[in-house]
DNA sequence: TGCTTATATAAGTAAATTATTATATAGTTA
DNA sequence: TAACTATATAATAATTTACTTATATAAGCA
């Protein structure tokens, strides 16, 4: 098998070597956050969560999506690292429970 | 599926996050090295050949086996991060030319 | 035994990373 | 339009990383 190169799996990997951004990710894997449900659930400032998503943009790994005055990120499913980053979220234990939890104090924003 | 905590996860991704331990980690895939072998293929310093491999050892993903003077390093398949090293190994390109690379220089160090 | 080779560890350093606070931008709404 | 909300960016500080050189350890061999 070829796959991707080297180096650039190696960039993704060190993107989703970060806690927070690999929760990010799962968390995206079937429906789009916005900045301020991942603010609400790491509880970290909002830049902190801004610049997190920035990285995962500029990789071409996530996609925003504006919708009014929030923006949506989601996974980029046409990106050509696409296949790695889907076989090792597959092996991560689901975060649901996180977005349950915003329903629970009113904070989510629903997308659709 | 559950599969392993999202911060070990995370730990793994940022050990594979550096393109010389991820190409190591892909070189012995199949068979052990040992550790001038690694200092010839990437020209890098023997210290820092040594600390990647103690990163690691430290983490479980890899293993070392005295044979003589020399120490291989082969992965730790009872590791409980395997299944996700796995999986992210098969979809990188091969890197056993590498190793051609070595045998036509005659700085292979045959391990069996 | 002493010398050589292979590897590990220690100490130091430059660069990268991840937070923070302050500020800018852009859309929403009164 | 002004005020408000959501998000992005800039500047900065603390921490971590990945090298380097110097040195220690451990096995093989004369």
């Amino acid at each position: 098998m070829n796959g991707v190169e080297i180096e650039k799996a190696a960039i993704v990997c060190k993107l989703l070597g970060d806690k927070t951004r690999l929760t990010m990710l799962k968390l995206i894997e079937d429906e789009p956050c916005c900045v301020c449900e991942f603010v609400e659930i790491f509880q970290m400032s909002q830049p902190s969560i801004s610049q997190h998503l920035r990285k995962l943009r500029d990789a071409h790994i996530v996609k925003e999506e504006r919708k009014g005055q929030w923006i949506f990120y989601s996974l980029n499913k046409q990106s050509e690292h696409y296949p790695l980053l889907q076989s090792i979220l597959e092996q991560l234990p689901d975060q649901k429970e996180k977005l349950v939890q915003l329903e629970k104090n009113g904070t989510r924003i629903s997308c659709c």
